[in-house]
DNA sequence: CGTCCGTTAACCCGTTTGGGCGATTGCCGG
DNA sequence: CCGGCAATCGCCCAAACGGGTTAACGGACG
């Protein structure tokens, strides 16, 4: 049996992609796509989704709101957010609205699918960041620590310097060293940290 | 008078550097140049300096340790610290030893000078972003916060994604607008942050 | 009604960055 | 003594970025 899927999205590029992701693939069905959360509720009913795919921002009524009133008339109907912006806030108010499943927009159209057959079969997708934010909620500390990612100790001080907005050739002079010798040690920083550009490494070393 | 200035620096180039820059100005005076914590407890006392730059991040043994016997022996010294690392750490194991400066690299030859000045006539030069450090320091929270960069909804939402390691194409499909516009954005929040890298951008999105 | 501002978009242009190589020098630990 | 790793520097190249400039549109506000 085809997983009956139905699209809640504003944005029209995104609402075409994502129909033609779950049209176009077998095992799923689409049926439906609304682009604001007042057609949604409107009609959903009568198109009989087993997933849900929603957009958390919608220009009307947020599409965590939406999801309240979904489940609260279909409770059967699994509900997977999607959104550009880790926000936690968002984050907490879509389970507690009772969404199953929460996925980063980056998110490549393979896991997608597969995130619409994991909710179906009762599990919770959800990006990793998103599954960290969870888990820091409730283990917060330390638990959730296995920052164990060793720099050396020029590394540490590039990336130190790299976070003061620092440009390459900035820390080579800072440093006394070559603008190539600096361009390496970033390759290998960025490769221990699983990054691929200065602001994710930033990222990671602000909240070390 | 001229101010006599001596320096303790192990890089060859910015010793050079700040020789001659120190040289090279009237009402200033050289006194001598050293290349480590060692070197300059041995030889600063021979030449009379009123002011010593000191390097922080010597190869040899710190800086700050430097400071602390020198002042130990001729309080009547005035130490400015230099630094490319606004390690508060060192910040304030700098001041506690005795330092009244505290300047990091970055600052334009002019700000050295400056500062030179400024502590030998008792004052405490520092750069901006330490001296914020500082007042944090001592009155943590609230008091020093005129956080009032007023972004717009849109630069805002682009911040966000810009600080999640976002390319300016990823934002602009996240968005469902073109790059040039993203770029757009990107140049009016620089202007209103008062910086000119992403990085100096996320860095305050973070921290507000 | 005119003006400011936010939002959108485009063009040009030089600089910066990230990734893919490779290479040498040391030092440490088996 | 050899293997591995940190640290250094090099070259190539495509993509991304930052800044300058211009411009259209619509809402807000006096």
């Amino acid at each position: 049996m085809n997983i009956r899927v139905a699209i809640v999205e504003d944005d029209p590029d995104i609402r075409q992609s994502l129909s033609l992701l779950v049209r176009g693939t077998p095992g799923y069905e689409l049926c439906g796509a609304f682009e604001s959360a007042e057609a949604a509720l409107e009609g959903l009913p009568g198109v009989r989704p087993e997933v849900v795919l929603m957009d958390i921002n919608l220009p009307g009524r947020s599409g965590i709101e939406c999801v309240r009133q979904l489940k609260a008339g279909r409770p059967g109907i699994q509900v997977v957010m999607l959104t550009v912006f880790d926000d936690s806030e968002d984050l907490f108010n879509s389970l507690s609205a009772g969404a199953s499943g929460y996925l980063l927009k980056r998110t490549p159209p393979a896991r997608i699918l597969e995130a619409i057959a994991e909710v179906h079969r009762g599990g919770a997708p959800m990006s990793p960041q998103i599954a960290r934010m969870v888990v820091e909620k409730f283990f917060p500390a330390d638990v959730a620590r296995p920052r164990k990612v060793e720099l050396s100790g020029r590394e540490e001080e590039v990336l130190q310097l790299l976070s003061q907005g620092y440009r390459y050739k900035e820390i080579a002079a800072a440093l006394g060293l070559a603008v190539d010798t600096v361009h390496s040690h970033l390759r290998r920083i960025y490769e221990k940290l699983h990054v691929t550009s200065r602001t994710e490494a930033v990222v990671k070393f602000l909240q070390r």
